[in-house]
DNA sequence: ATCAAATATTTCGATCTCGAAATTGTAGCA
DNA sequence: TGCTACAATTTCGAGATCGAAATATTTGAT
């Protein structure tokens, strides 16, 4: 069944190969097959996945984190403001890159600063116009990359691997954080 | 016995609230809802194990990317020597940052340089004994995240849940590299 | 009211990454 | 052989990130 790929860079493995063969080398190494079957495979199509975003977001002259600060923006504009403290724990990044990168980012108008009227030690960041439009465009984007990716299954089953994933997530609330 | 829990002053949102807000405003921008659930559970479960991860690598001095190399190494010790081209390649990073990486992990030990016979151009890299030993050492801290968060699913859910994303991983051969 | 501790942001120096040369070696072809 | 195109690695300069220290403000205790 195993394609006898010859050595040379012609012929590069395939992701599933490159599944398979991760998942033998951790049950080789002492790992748990029903485990490492499905955090393997979650990893492995995330990496791919950022691997595109990172494409098509090009585009857009974005990077991964400009992303994630437009999307983590974009999903609470309305109610709650965010302080840059709150986008860097998000956006899992040190509150001093995360100066630097809302610097660039207001340079280009995607978001905006403004002293919080109630507490002058913190700022509240805003998306700006534009920087909403940009936000849309990309989720625009990326929604033609994700439905690529899912088109295999079907509509059940999306919602039954949904439902299961849905389930690790609200687990890692009871995780004792390792 | 109980944690001095840092009073929080909203109480966290919990990674569930995080998810079903993602979900809703990238549908709200024009996802479709059966693929947000999924991308967006992929994505948020990846995003959390590799915070772990950076955590219990940081006990042994590893970073994200040193455990990728040992990683992808430690799978393919036996037959094929790997390059620093190809470990760039598999660990999703420029050619000229694996020079570096090689360098600081060599300086620890942990891997070596040797000169391809066949083709002088070319570098071999392989496993020490003490990369091969710290290889063992974070697969097995490792497992014990994992192991958590498959915890709330059954054997067999875990299958089902394996099988599916097995499909979507098959899947990304045929999508046209966007 | 005042002083000390805590919080939020920014600045600073070191390190890591990237893409573009530069370097060294291989392969093809007359 | 000699010459040119190609390939793999490393070097180099610019930009991004990190943790620690600096700055400014708020909160809490006396």
């Amino acid at each position: 069944m195993t394609k006898p790929r010859l050595a040379t860079k012609g012929s590069a493995p395939t992701a599933q190969d490159e599944y398979r063969a991760d998942v033998a080398a951790y049950v080789a190494a002492g790992g748990d097959e029903s485990v490492q079957r499905v955090i393997t495979a979650v990893h492995g199509l995330a990496r791919k996945l950022n691997q595109w975003y990172a494409r098509q977001l090009a585009d857009l002259d974005l990077s991964a984190g400009e992303w994630a600060v437009l999307s983590r923006l974009a999903r609470s504009n309305e109610d709650e403001a965010l302080t840059p403290s709150q986008l860097a724990e998000a956006t899992s990044v040190a509150a001093s890159s995360m100066t630097h990168r809302l610097d660039r980012m207001a340079q280009r108008d995607l978001i905006a600063r403004a002293a919080d009227p109630g507490n002058r030690t913190r700022v509240l960041i805003t998306l700006t116009d534009e920087g909403w439009a940009t936000f849309k465009a990309a989720v625009r984007e990326s929604d033609m990359v994700e439905s690529d990716v899912l088109g295999p299954l079907s509509r059940s089953q999306r919602d039954d691997l949904a439902s299961l994933l849905e389930v690790l997530i609200a687990g890692l609330d009871e995780t004792p954080s390792v």
